[in-house]
RNA sequence: GGGCGGUUAGCUCAGUUGGUUAGAGCGCCUCCCUUACAAGGAGGAGGCCGCAGGUUCGAGUCCUGCACUGCCCACCA
């Protein structure tokens, strides 16, 4: 027996004891030994979050989608693995402990490494677990036993491994080049990392004096104090202004150093002067142009981006003071030809915003468009080739273009990270001669000279870089697992657009090459099929890319502008499930989600309804005790019945066809609406009539129905709601439900028995009906209290219909009896009329002539317009040769509708005159 | 500099391969506390589908141009 449920939804009575259930009872762990031949496998990676995280719209988002995703499969008989992970976050979780150091008045350099670390360490365990604690309580049903940390000691290893193996394959290598300088952060960052902006600045033209003449060569620059570097001036060797200097140097103004001029493509003759002034150690196109012409390579800047000795006077300055003194300087000396406005690109560290300064350092670098030793397609062109093959399918498609064109002008990656706090790079330095071992365990002795006084480099690898590798680390390689020939690749990645390049590009990257001879358990069954996808070393099979969610003004939410919305407080307000519906609903695909709460309150008011209608069926079954949904009969049913399980079986498959093509929002529409619409609106409407019965067998048929489809649609809606659907199933049966949560319960099938078009059709008729009288029960003013009579005009077969149903319409229109005749009704003042009847209600209150007039004229308008249209169209032949059949059989008999309705409401305006 | 997207009701968005009457939620107006639900029920108003051309029997949907708008990518001074 259901219990009694307060008037009005709670959720937060309910949601963390659900949430804390489904953890407890290790509902969504999947084991190798769960899955085989006869249980299919849906399978995803969670991106996993920085430990230093916290949920926002973003995650939710995701997470709700994902969790639609894994619940959905699962209650369709999947084997749904969805598997969870924190990431280490390298420069975010080090900058957050750091600020808590500095807090305490202390400095990690002080500290040293190892006490660092492990203060790192003891933050991850107090603070790390803070996101996971939120995933659970929104009810993300992955595979807790599987939960990883990207540093945990297998993963470490299997990232040791990854490199050892790169490098030894030449695809891995050090070496000395213009990095992106964070000096905030103080580590490198790879490209990817920089966020290009446009900054209003200046064009500064400096002159420099060309040596044994009077002549002065002028340079452009927007960072003149860069020129405190130069080692050359370079232009273009077609550039006739310059002929008469090819080879002769220039006193470098300020450092008073000589520098050649050199012939190179590097200055474009089009651009300023022509001249361009050559700085290797400070600009990636210089360090180019210094390789090709050897030049010498000046760093004048120190880590911080402070000026060292080798920029003289300005030594200790700031690189923004230097220019403010280099420019004074020049300005003094009459050296500064021009300054003007100028639109810099600029960029800045994505972390930290500060600028970034090109320096020139020993990184280590991962290739990324070089051949294998045996010529083997590079990372990039095998990660290209697999999504050009459809191996890896996007959706929405236009991001495989996208895709694509990153992967075409890909650079090498830049993954050394001067940090502390992250994977240490496994390579070792011998103190003699500087050679370096890479080795899967600290070696003992150096491997080039055997030397055993050896340190291991000091730098980080990227946090990319073990994240990139989680499709198969996280699954037990570099061993061969069970794990791996099961969810390897796995079906669906979905993740946002942001991380599409760091992260899904890397995993592709990486799966290719590590996973190049994986063979997946093909006796299996995958969700999906894929059978037209022969390549198993990809990492997913399907990318899913969700889309932004903005404020509700649209705008990008962000700390600074101090509109960022918390999911938490969102849930606090209206629910989970109210915020669930709320993302799935607005996901369209291609558009960003402008975040609306009033949108979560109206989904807030659903979730209420959901709540009141089981009140309603529950307080019904405490009549008929006992009752439990065990499913009906297909035949020997009322209408009605017949009716909505039509039309559950329907939504069903409309909600099967949307979520298989990612349609979040229509799937959230069509329950939403089957639910709202089609169960209370008129099902439960239409059930009162029986359950108000004398009989207790009709009470019990009727009972059996309704409790039966209010069952279906709760497991229906679970994957969207899973909290209000876990509470009512349970309460349904009494809380001993047949399983141990409606998380397992079979989705709804779609039976497409059960679909019959003409019930639907006849259902529609009673249902016009019912809305005509009240509508002409409105336009009269008839008191709600007050029921009135009809009559009807009606072919045979609707008024057979009709009277089948006279309860129905009596009860649902406020009708108190249902007269029939035989002529049309279409003179009558106030009567309704539609293609299928014609109906008046009987009541002694004057009909407003001038409204009535006025409402039958723009109806009559409208449909004239509409006929004179389909007249047109049908007299053309070109229409009814070349149209299909369906369409023009379609509009006759519109037409034929048309001119009925036509006629009818011009003799109703004459009736009213 | 390159690329991508958007423009449909007051607001936020749907609208499948072109096909008969362009939809939803919120908001708005009228009526109703009818014993599941006022977080509710019933009824209603509101749209030259950004602009201009073109293709077609037929265009919100395809093509071209324009306007406005947003995003991403980019080592050129």
């Amino acid at each position: 027996m259901p219990h009694e449920l307060p008037k009005a939804y709670d959720p937060s009575a309910i949601e963390a004891r659900w949430a804390e259930y489904w953890v407890k009872e290790r509902l969504f762990e999947v084991p190798a030994s769960a899955v085989g031949p006869g249980r299919p496998v849906f399978c995803m990676q969670l991106p996993p979050p920085n430990v230093t995280g916290r949920l926002h719209m973003g995650h939710m988002l995701n997470h709700t989608q994902m969790d639609i995703m894994a619940r959905w499969h699962r209650m369709r008989g999947f084997a749904s693995m969805w598997l969870p992970g924190t990431d280490h976050a390298g420069i975010a979780t080090q900058m957050m402990v750091e600020r808590q150091l500095a807090s305490e008045g202390k400095q990690r350099r002080q500290m040293g490494r190892e006490a660092f670390v492990e203060r790192v360490w003891e933050w991850k365990r107090h603070y790390g677990g803070a996101i996971v604690e939120q995933m659970k309580r929104v009810g993300d049903s992955v595979d807790w036993s599987r939960e990883y940390f990207t540093m945990d000691e297998n993963l470490s290893r299997a990232v040791r491994e990854v490199f050892v193996r790169l490098y030894e394959e030449g695809l891995i290598y050090r070496g000395k080049y213009i990095v992106n300088w964070c000096p905030r952060c103080m580590t490198a960052i790879s490209d990817l990392e920089v966020v290009h902006e446009e900054t209003p600045g200046k064009l500064y033209e400096i002159k420099y004096p060309v040596i044994g003449t009077n002549e002065f060569i002028t340079v452009a620059t927007t960072r003149p104090e860069t020129m405190l570097g130069d080692t050359a001036v370079a232009v273009n060797p077609r550039d006739g202004r310059y002929t008469h200097l090819h080879g002769k140097r220039v006193l470098l103004p300020l450092m008073e150093r000589e520098i050649p001029i050199i012939l190179d493509e590097l200055a474009q003759p089009e651009f300023g002067t022509g001249a361009v002034k050559v700085t290797p150690a400070h600009d990636p196109n210089d360090f180019q142009a210094g390789l090709r012409h050897n030049l010498p390579q000046i760093d004048i800047m120190d880590e911080t981006a402070h000026m060292n000795q080798n920029a003289g006077s300005y030594a200790g300055l700031d690189r923004f003071e230097a220019r403010e003194r280099v420019v004074a300087d020049l300005q003094q000396r009459g050296l500064l030809a021009g300054m003007k406005d100028y639109v810099v690109p600029v960029g800045k560290c994505d972390r930290s915003k500060d600028i970034v300064e090109p320096r020139l350092s020993t990184q280590w670098f991962m290739a990324m468009t070089k051949q294998g030793k045996n010529g083997e397609a590079s990372l990039a062109a095998r990660a290209r080739e697999v999504v050009e093959r459809g191996e890896v399918r996007f959706t929405p498609e236009n991001y495989k273009t996208i895709y694509l064109h990153w992967m075409e002008n890909i650079h090498d990656w830049c993954i050394s990270r001067q940090l502390w706090w992250g994977h240490r790079i496994p390579a070792w330095y011998c103190g003699e001669h500087q050679h370096i071992t890479v080795a899967r365990e600290a070696p003992a002795k150096c491997a080039t000279c055997g030397s055993t006084s050896l340190t291991q480099e000091s730098d980080v690898l990227d946090t990319w870089f073990s994240s990139g590798l989680l499709p198969f680390t996280s699954l037990g390689w570099p061993e061969k697992t069970r794990d791996q020939e099961i969810f390897y690749p796995s079906t669906l990645l979905i993740t946002a657009y942001e991380i599409l390049f760091f992260w899904v590009a890397r995993m592709i990257m990486f799966g290719c090459h590590f996973m190049r001879d994986h063979k997946q358990d093909r006796s299996i069954k995958q969700a999906g099929g894929f059978a037209d996808r022969a390549d198993d070393s990809v990492p997913f099979r399907e990318v899913y890319i969700h889309a932004l969610v903005r404020d509700a003004e649209r705008q990008k939410m962000s700390k600074t502008k101090g509109n960022v919305i918390d999911p938490i407080e969102i849930i606090q307000k209206y629910g989970t499930d109210a915020t669930r519906f709320t993302l799935a609903a607005m996901a369209s695909p291609g558009t960003d989600i402008a975040f609306n709460p009033a949108r979560t309150e109206g989904y807030r008011a659903f979730a209420n309804k959901i709540w009141n209608a089981a009140r309603f069926i529950f307080m019904n079954m405490e009549r008929a005790p006992g009752t439990l949904p065990n499913g009906v009969p297909l035949a020997a049913q009322a209408l009605e019945d017949r009716w909505i399980l039509s039309r559950l079986n329907r939504t069903a498959r409309e909600v099967n066809e949307a979520l298989d093509a990612y349609r979040f929002d229509e799937a959230a529409h069509r329950v939403y609406t089957f639910f709202w619409g089609d169960f209370c609106d008129w099902y439960i409407e239409l059930s009162k009539l029986r359950l108000n019965a004398e009989e207790p067998e009709v009470v019990q048929a009727a009972l059996a129905v309704l409790t039966t489809v209010f069952d279906g649609a709760l497991r229906m809606l679970s994957p969207f709601m899973p909290f209000i659907t876990e509470e009512l199933w349970h309460a349904l049966y009494g809380d001993k439900p047949p399983l141990k949560s409606i998380a397992l319960a079979a989705f709804p099938e779609t039976d497409d028995e059960r679909i019959d078009e003409r019930l639907e059709a006849e259902m529609s008729v009673l249902q016009d009906l019912i809305v005509s009288v009240r509508q002409i029960r409105h336009d009269l003013k008839v008191e709600p209290k007050v029921s009135a009579p009809i009559r009807v005009f009606a072919d045979d077969g609707v008024r057979r219909l009709i009277e089948e149903n006279r309860e129905a319409v009596e009860r649902l229109a406020n009708v108190s009896g249902i007269t029939f005749v035989d002529s049309e009704l279409s003179k009558v003042a106030s009567a309704r009329h539609t293609a299928r009847f014609d109906v008046v209600v009987e009541y002694e209150k004057k009909v407003d002539t001038a409204a009535e007039r006025a409402r039958l004229e723009k109806d009559l308008a409208k449909m004239e317009a509409e006929q004179a249209n389909a007249r047109r169209q049908l007299a053309n032949e070109q229409f009814l040769a070349k149209a299909p059949e369906k369409v023009v059989e379609g509009l006759r008999k519109r037409a034929a509708e048309l001119e009925v309705l036509i006629k009818k409401t011009r003799e109703a305006l004459d009736a009213l005159a």
